[in-house]
Formats: structure tokens, C-alpha cells, sequence
DNA sequence: AAAAATTAATTGTATTATAAATAGTATTGT
DNA sequence: ACAATACTATTTATAATACAATTAATTTTT
């Protein structure tokens, strides 16, 4: 995970930010005190302490004097957090997680679609084609699937023009990078994958939001279609 | 914005958030060095860099050696933090914000109320039909019509049963605020814009997704339309 | 048994010292 | 004159120590 260029304080934040995914630190349960952490990292107190704040900013945990530190619940987790979603790739592989993720996308990116429509510029246009090119190239074994996939439906929420949206790259990316772990071996993009990109792109290049949106939102509901199903099967056999 | 219990780090985080915001700090600028605003805040270099590696983990700041603290591009601000979001209030107006904020509303409730109806369960309708009773109220002005507002939303929020969408509350909270900066005076909660939120429920309730959906969506698309047309005036008189 | 005082564990803050990184400046070599 | 190199000074990064403040747990008092 490439840490030795982070400074210690940062190695400390991606070492307790990866544990408590793993559930090292469930929720709700307490992390080694300030001192014990020092010890057990061989820091100063000034370098954990500094850690600690990190993670607090990030709502991963609380600390309180004579309390310590704690877990905080999900819910207070900043869970669009850039650093929060890459430790959310080392826990578990959870399907319940890829639908929570597949239906936020579903929300999101036939709006993003609409919006690249209205408001793409001649830049953000060059980009998402370039990541087509890939894609496309992906089809015949020139370029990584996933990196291309991920570089479009990114290059499409930057088209917005809307912060919030951009924002929620490193989101989308995570929600690809999980899926793939449902999906063990490498999966070419197939030529059906392509076109529906390339007719999402063409729409967005001739400014027909309407038509964009609902290219997108077909591909996102038969995604979500297939997880659902999954999870349906999952529940009929435990019961 | 009581911030006397606050210990000094925290108390030092959100002076300099809401600094950020206001552009008394601009993108790019840098800020006092440590030194200098251990001095200025009277306090010292352990909790003054305590609340920089806060601002650090939100992505508002960057730290260096000799290069001293940077304001980081909005593209690095988490715009989906809680405290973020807090001092978004702090900054100028701004129609462009509102309708950055209004185009993800459009996204994400409409969304929110499909998973709604098909999640929710009996504490969740509980909560929804509380806040709806709250905005009945507001109509006869027995309750405070954007606090009753904000409920209704981020408990249809909580009754998607998806932790996005549950962590997307103060995004809607902010939203609305956002709003009702440019509606200065006190607007009363309209007989019909209750009707549309009963409607939600009703839906929500009877577990008919679609229909929750689609209510939710012609209101997000009146509230942009109406902001969209507010721009485009404002974009006419300009040039 | 309840209330109050005490104790002890843990984080919060302050201070001082030194190390590391790096932008800017000066020097050197060609 | 120019490029490469070495140096210097500034600023953050880390460490170590001391004490204050908070509060859970315990003990004492009533």
C-alpha cells in the first residue's frame, strides 16, 4: 500500500483506518490508549495523538479522557471520505455493501449523465472520448478493463460542473473496484458494455440529456437487477 | 455556534473552517505558519497542529516543510463532512452553490424514497409520519416549518436502510438551509407543499416505490427549475 | 442505602529540543 | 553566462517531559 513516503503520523492513520474495517476494533469497542499505542508503534505521543485527530476528523472514533478511544457507529463515519473508501476495499467483501453501493450509483449517475449533457465543455468532452478509447481498446486486451471503466464514469461526473458530483469520484471508483470482487476473474469489457458507453457519450457530445440519463439508468438498474437477485438466492438458502 | 465547550483544538478547527469559507483564507493562500497562530490564538504548538491535521483530514489544508499550510482546490475539500458542510453556511451566498446542492437533491430523493418503500420498516414509517405531523403543524404555524422540513427528508433518508444514503442527511440538512437563505423571509409550510410530502408517505407506507418516487421528483424538478430560471435571468442582466 | 469525597486512569495542553524537508541563495566549475 | 552544486534559513515533523482537566471507579461518610 506504499506507506514508506508517508510520514509517521499518516502511516498510523492508514494502519488504524485499515484495522478498523478489518474489525481488528469493532464498533464501539476501545483502541489501544495514546500510550499503549506509542509502544505499540514505537512513536511518539505527539505523532499518535496526531493520528488519533485524523481519524476523529474522519468519524472512524471519539476520545475522551479516562474514556480513551473508541469506534464511533457507522453512521458517524465520513463514509465519502477518499481515505475511508480505500480502507472500505480491505474489509470484508460484503454484498449487502455492493447493493448499498450499486443503488447510491444508480441515484447518481444517470444525473451526472443529464447534467455532462447540459454542461460538458470541450475539455471535459476530450476526456470522457479518451476514456472511451480505452475501453474500447480494453475489448481487445490493450488496456486494463477496470482502470478504463472506472476513468469514464469519472470522466462523466467531472463533466457536470458540479463539485458535489465531482466529488463523489472516489465513490464510484470504490463501487466499481468492490463489484470487481464479486466478479473474481478478470472480466473483458464486452462489445454490448462498449456500445452502451459509447451511445451514453454520443448523447452527452450531441447535448441530449434525456437521452443520456436514461442510457444510464437502464445499465445502473440491470447491475443493481443482477445483485438483487444474488441476495434474494443468498436469503432463500440460509432460511 | 457554542463553541465554549469546545476544547481548544476544536475550537481552533472551526475558526479556521469557517475562515476558510469565508475566503478570509482563499483557495491557494496560505495560512499563519504554526508559529504564528500559536500566537495569534494564544494557545500552543500541540493543539494548534492538533486542529491542522483536523483541517488535513478534511481535505481543506495541505502542510509542508518550509511551504507552510495551504488552502487545498475545492476538489479536495469533503464536501460531504459534517463540519464542511457547517461552514459551507458560513460562506457568501451563492445561486450557483444552491443549484449545485439542488441538482444532487434531484438525484439522490427521489432515489431515497424508491428504497424507502421498499425498506422501510415500522420504526422508520414512525419517524417519517412524526416529522409529517410537525410540518402539519408548521401550516398553522404551531411548529417551525424548515426544522419539521429537514426531518420529513433525512427520515426518508434513514428509511432507505442505506448507509450513503443515511450519511447524505446533513448534505439535505444543508440544502435546505441553503434555500431558505434566498427565501429570506419565513415561509410558511403551503397547504399544498405538505400535501406532497403526505403523498410521500402515503407511498412509502403502501410500499408502492415508483409512485414515491415519481412524487419526489416532481417537486426536486419544480425546485430546480425554479433556481435555474433565477440563474438565467441573473445571466441575462449581467451580459 | 444514598450521597459525598477521594482516587486513579486517560486524554488535553504546554514547553522545549532536535530532526527532516525544502525553497531560496550563494558558490563553484566550465 | 550558464548550469550544476553546495549552503543556508525557514517551516513542519517528531520526540520527550511535565502538568492540567476530565471522569470512571472506589472509598468514605452520613
Amino acid at each position: 500500500m506504499e506507506t514508506s513516503h508517508r510520514n509517521l503520523t499518516q502511516q498510523l492513520v492508514h494502519e488504524l483506518g485499515k484495522a478498523i474495517m478489518q474489525e481488528k476494533y469493532p464498533v464501539g469497542s476501545s483502541l489501544p490508549s495514546e500510550a499503549d499505542l506509542c509502544s505499540q508503534y514505537g512513536i511518539s505521543r505527539t505523532a499518535t495523538r496526531e493520528a488519533v485527530k485524523m481519524l476523529t476528523a474522519k468519524g472512524l472514533i471519539s476520545s475522551r479522557p479516562r474514556q480513551g478511544i473508541k469506534v464511533q457507529a457507522i453512521k458517524r463515519w465520513n463514509l465519502f471520505d477518499t481515505d475511508v473508501l480505500e480502507w472500505v476495499l480491505h474489509g470484508k467483501p460484503d454484498l449487502y455493501m455492493l447493493r448499498h453501493f450499486l443503488q447510491l450509483r444508480l441515484a447518481l449517475e444517470p444525473e451526472a449523465a443529464y447534467l455532462a449533457a447540459q454542461y460538458a465543455d470541450q475539455e471535459d468532452l476530450v476526456q470522457i472520448e479518451a476514456a472511451l478509447v480505452r475501453m474500447k481498446d480494453a475489448t481487445n486486451g490493450y488496456d486494463d478493463t477496470h482502470e478504463a471503466d472506472i476513468a469514464f464514469h469519472q470522466s462523466v461526473l467531472s463533466a457536470s460542473g458540479n463539485p458535489f458530483f465531482s466529488q463523489l469520484k472516489t465513490f464510484i471508483a470504490t463501487a466499481l473496484k468492490v463489484n470487481i470482487r464479486f466478479t473474481n476473474r478478470m472480466i473483458p469489457v464486452t462489445l454490448v458494455e462498449y456500445q452502451a458507453h459509447a451511445d451514453i457519450f454520443e448523447y452527452i457530445k450531441n447535448k441530449q440529456p434525456q437521452l443520456a440519463f436514461d442510457a444510464a439508468l437502464v445499465t445502473q438498474k440491470a447491475t443493481l437487477a443482477i445483485v438483487n437477485k444474488q441476495i434474494e438466492e443468498l436469503e432463500a438458502s440460509t432460511n
